[in-house]
RNA sequence: GGAGAGGUGGCCGAGUGGUCGAAGGCGCAGCACUGGAAAUGCUGUAUAGGGGUAACUCUAUCGAGGGUUCGAAUCCCUCCCUCUCCGCCA
């Protein structure tokens, strides 16, 4: 959410930061708004001031010895009486104003940091860095697609998860299963080596955990809801990690806060049909381990680079090769100002395919999820950042498509051993 | 799900409908004392929003939302959460 001093005193900056992003607004209307709130928000309060004043007054004079039902009395009451009605008046019109004013501001996305660079769109993204040599077919070799190699090593068992599920599921078998397993503990103890504090947190979340992360209200068609219960099931752990601190001080000196969870993340999916629709790249559940900062404002630029290479450094430990681009403006998600998308390299498709995205938030999150902290006198927002890594159905599919040898077996990477227990997949095991 | 108890500042904990943003304690910060420290003493110590260059000031906040009243932390209603016991359950 964005700040409302902001709009007051700057709003050209946030038309401005706006447009970079490609929308253009107007921002008159909520100007009026937040102005009409303002003012009827100071005449309440001074009517308030009255209306305690002759409080005070009747107590006073009660204590010094006037009758409950004297005429001074009973003049004050009717003033009160009449000034407790305008209040009313006034604060129903009030909130009906904020609740307008804060419905638009929620619907608004994050400016972007001045470091993004301008574009309109995916096109313009600009990439950063490439690790690791892509490996391309030799001569006479083709490469399988992973959905190919998963489903002759059976691996997976897609027909059989629409009779469990629907579509977009997928159901992991044998050493398909163990697989996912050993990734999911691999990349946990990598994250916990390197500081960060493993997290296993609900993966029901209620709406303010989803409006304060930025899901909400505006994404409402991209998450599964419980209609119940005021619970939704959650599309990234970012939500989560988000609320692990809503509604919290922290002193600046505990700061940074970082912290690993894995997950499995539900998504709608709303408008990809009959995109990806094999294999393990786009599915309503998922599992994924995310990383997530909290920063101190001025350190949020350094943490945004860490915690991209912490990502990287999964992919550099499974020697996947991959790329680092960065996000054009045009192309940010909704509570990112900032983001580097890490591609890893699929072999067998012969494509970058995105596996992890890393945003710093800046104070967005913080703003709407009220996270402060505290150094001296007074208190601030604090800084979010969050990133996968790794999405681990894509991190099986670029394994599968890289290791793949000639024999139909899979090579997997050294470090994968103590977890998995053996370094190749075979069509026999 | 049933029965009961309870939710007050960073923490503990008091609070009779009238000057209560809230006693007291702990913690924390500053000052004094000390060679230095401990102990002690004094002072200060919530958050958000509005106004003001500032000193400061106004409003709101005692789980949340309604209500009664000139006036609510205090009375009434609804909801949420926590704890204890019972039931059920991985």
């Amino acid at each position: 959410m964005l700040d409302q001093r902001l709009l007051r005193e700057n709003p050209d900056l946030i038309a401005t930061q706006l447009a970079r992003r490609g929308i253009s607004l107007d921002l008159g209307e909520l100007q009026q708004l937040a102005q009409q709130a303002r003012d009827l928000g100071e005449q309440r309060s001074g009517l308030q001031a009255e209306g305690n004043r002759i409080g005070k007054e009747v107590g006073s004079l009660i204590k010094g010895g006037a009758a409950q039902g004297g005429p001074e009395v009973a003049a004050l009451r009717d003033q009160g009486n009449r000034i407790k009605q305008q209040v009313a008046a006034l604060e129903e019109e009030e909130k009906g104003l904020e609740a307008r004013l804060q419905e638009q501001l929620l619907g608004l996305p994050n400016l972007p940091s001045a470091l993004a660079p301008e574009g309109r769109s995916e096109a313009e993204n600009v990439e950063v860095k490439r690790w690791g040599e892509p490996r391309l077919p030799g001569p006479g070799e083709s490469l399988e697609e992973h959905w190919q190699i998963a489903e002759r090593l059976a691996l997976v068992d897609t027909e059989r998860s629409v009779r469990i599920a629907q579509s977009r599921f997928v159901t992991l078998l044998g050493d398909g299963a163990r697989l996912e397993r050993a990734l999911i503990a691999f990349m946990l103890d990598l994250h916990g080596r390197r500081g960060y504090t493993e997290v296993l947190p609900p993966i029901l979340v209620n709406t303010a955990s989803l409006t304060g992360s930025g899901q909400l209200p505006k994404f409402a068609e991209e998450s599964f809801r419980c209609d119940s219960d005021d619970l939704w099931l959650t599309p990234t752990a970012e939500v989560p990690l988000t609320s692990l601190h809503r509604d919290e001080v922290i002193a600046a000196d505990q700061l940074p806060l970082r912290y690993c969870a894995y997950t499995p993340c539900f998504r709608r999916e709303a408008g990809s049909y009959g995109r990806d629709t094999r294999g393990l790249i786009r599915l309503h559940q998922f599992n994924k381990v995310e990383l997530y900062w909290f920063s101190r404002p001025e350190d949020s630029e350094a943490a945004h680079e860490q915690l991209t290479r912490d990502a990287e450094a999964v992919l550099e430990a499974l020697a996947l090769p991959y790329r680092r681009i960065e996000l054009c403006t045009g192309d940010l998600g909704f509570s990112a100002a900032r983001t580097y998308d890490l591609e890893v390299w699929l072999a067998g498709a012969g494509t970058y395919r995105e596996i992890s995205s890393c945003s710093t938030c800046g104070d967005f999150q913080a703003r709407r999820a009220s996270i402060r902290c505290k150094e001296g006198k007074g208190t601030r927002l604090l800084h979010t950042l969050n990133g996968s890594g790794l999405a681990i159905g894509r991190t099986m599919a670029a394994l599968l498509e890289h290791g793949q040898q000639g024999d139909g077996s899979v090579r997997l990477p050294a470090a994968l051993v103590p977890y998995f227990g053996r370094d190749r997949l075979t069509p026999e095991a």
